[in-house]
DNA sequence: CTTTTCTCCTGTATGC
DNA sequence: TGCATACAGGAGAAAA
């Protein structure tokens, strides 16, 4: 669930601890962490062993660290959070998280890093990196909002073409990244649109303006440092941020509407949840 | 090709 | 108290 602005405040606290440190030492617990990694957990730490980190990046919910080294030039480490994934900067000698599933020591014997993740949906691997400088194996990942490749028309276009809910429209990352579940709920209900709309019935302002306010709450939540639930989000010193009491409709079933009072509902969606106004986002006819 | 469904996990909350 | 079940859900693979 760390969307955008959560993967965000983990890029900036890796680009603080991080950049700039030579990794001397790589321990990988399992297999599972580097399973998309195909050469396996111990060619990952082999190859990133003497590399230099030189900048830490992000495209949507994927996050990668350029490295310079032995291995190649142009790769990165290739790093997505998952549900439940946490990257912490910690003392050397500060004991092992439960879910410990990697650990980047520097050559400077400063505090180390360490991938932490319960529900292991999170991982990592080696990349190369294509010449734009994304990671070739995410190339199909849309820029996000905030990314100076991002084209609005584009977007919008490309919605306008989808014969599906908006909602799952605007949670497919190869059509615009960095939307989850909670700033889709948000987006939706700023635009006071109903998610469960055809994306392609709706006129090109109210996309604009879907995507306006994707944009605008995911830069509120940035300037919290996040939205936290329980504790799984966190940055790189483990603290939470505190949109969550910003949100106006995730996870606020029964409570009123901030905008016209109305009890928020709760409706089933791709097995999951979506929360919504029933007054200012009416439920679009079912089809037939 | 487009779109939907399934699957991978474990901790927490809830119901009987 | 204990056991079963629902839920949280990103994204790739597989199916439709």
């Amino acid at each position: 669930m760390p969307e955008l602005p959560e993967v965000e405040v983990v890029r900036r606290g890796l680009a603080e601890h991080v950049v700039g440190r030579h990794i001397s030492d790589v321990q990988l617990s399992g297999h599972r962490v580097a399973r998309r990694h195909l050469a396996g957990p111990e060619d990952l730490a082999a190859r990133l062993r003497d590399s230099d980190v030189l900048d830490a990046r992000r495209r949507g919910k994927y996050l990668w660290l350029v490295l310079a080294g032995p291995a190649a030039d142009r790769s990165a480490l290739l790093l997505h959070l998952g549900m439940s994934g946490q990257l912490l900067v910690q003392p050397q000698d500060a004991a092992d998280e439960k879910h410990l599933h990697a650990r980047i020591r520097f050559s400077d014997n400063g505090p180390e890093l360490r991938f932490v993740d319960q529900r292991t949906f999170g991982g990592m691997a080696l990349a190369d990196l294509d010449d734009a400088g994304i990671p070739e194996p995410i190339r199909h990942i849309a820029p996000d909002p905030f990314d100076p490749a991002y084209d609005l028309e584009a977007v919008v276009g490309r919605l306008r073409a989808r014969q599906s809910e908006l909602k799952r429209a605007l949670l497919d990352q190869t059509v615009v990244s960095g939307i989850g579940n909670i700033y889709a709920d948000e987006a939706l209900w700023r635009a006071q649109v109903h998610g469960g709309r055809i994306a392609a019935s709706l006129s090109r302002p109210m996309l604009r303006r879907v995507l306006g306010h994707a944009r605008e709450v995911m830069a509120e939540a940035l300037g919290q440092g996040g939205t936290s639930f329980d504790a799984l989000y966190v940055n790189v010193n483990g603290a939470s941020g505190y949109f969550d009491r910003s949100l106006a409709a995730y996870g606020q079933e029964g409570r009123p509407c901030p905008r016209c009072g109305a009890p928020i509902r709760r409706e089933a969606f791709m097995g999951r949840s979506s929360f919504s106004c029933p007054r200012c986002q009416p439920r679009p006819r079912p089809r037939g």
